[in-house]
DNA sequence: CTATGATTTCGACAGACGTCGAATTAGAGG
DNA sequence: CCTCTAATTCGACGTCTGTCGAAATCATAG
């Protein structure tokens, strides 16, 4: 019982990153690397019900609706969030599956190292 | 015994980011958006002895030596990496405290809800 | 001191990105 | 059917960003 416990670093520094995972995840960073995506990420996942209405969140910045929906489409196509008409209004919810791929790219593992390769993980939910 | 649990969400998901805040981790996440950028960190972060030589990253890509700079220089400027100059060579190492907190944001957390508000887990290591 | 190799800085350029206003689609309610 | 409001799509515009080649910096070796 030796070889499978590898208590190393976060799941980017274990191994190079391949050309393709690194395009995959750079896909879904840019997603997330702005400020006004962060805060409409932010202010979806932690409003009551888990979810939010565009009304609300258009009402939270200085700028047009064209330009919230805009943003609300990067994070769609991106996989974080996920919106749901519902009458008149559209309502947002976070995709938490995707959202922690994120996480587990950067944060470190002290758990034994899994059986497959770091490629199942990071496509895995 | 009731109020200082809260498992909920990823930290991101906890309350509405400040536009401070946001800003500032948004510049984080530039860095990391990019998929040259990501693998350099990478690859970074899996070399042996945790260190990488310039002149490794430069081969492992088909880009000129002045592009590989400019992205170590912008992850650098991140805080996500730190040089340092031995002889002919420039050494990087992942800084792990700044790529924590990236993973923090991201990560869902089962644990007790802080003391300390929101802003003191995004702003510490 | 000069030469050579490693790395960074500088200036330029093409393509990507954030924002807006105008126009469009989609329901709800007279 | 018409109107009103919510949300998205479209087209345009200025800015930011990734890339390069040329030049500058830094350190070792002759």
């Amino acid at each position: 019982m030796a070889a499978t416990t590898t208590p190393c670093c976060a799941l980017i520094a274990r191994e190079p990153l391949s050309e393709t995972d690194a395009a995959d995840l750079a896909l879904m960073l840019k997603a997330v690397a702005d400020p006004v995506r962060l805060r409409l990420l932010s202010m979806i996942g932690s409003h009551a019900g888990g979810e939010a209405c565009v009304c609300d969140l258009t009402d939270a910045f200085d700028l047009t609706a064209p330009t919230i929906s805009h943003h609300l489409k990067v994070l769609r196509t991106a996989g974080l969030i996920d919106g749901e008409r519902r009458g008149t209004w559209v309502y947002y919810r976070i995709v938490p599956e995707t959202v922690n791929r994120l996480g587990a790219l950067f944060t470190p593992l002290t758990e034994p190292a899994p059986a497959q390769p770091v490629d199942a993980e990071l496509r895995t939910a």
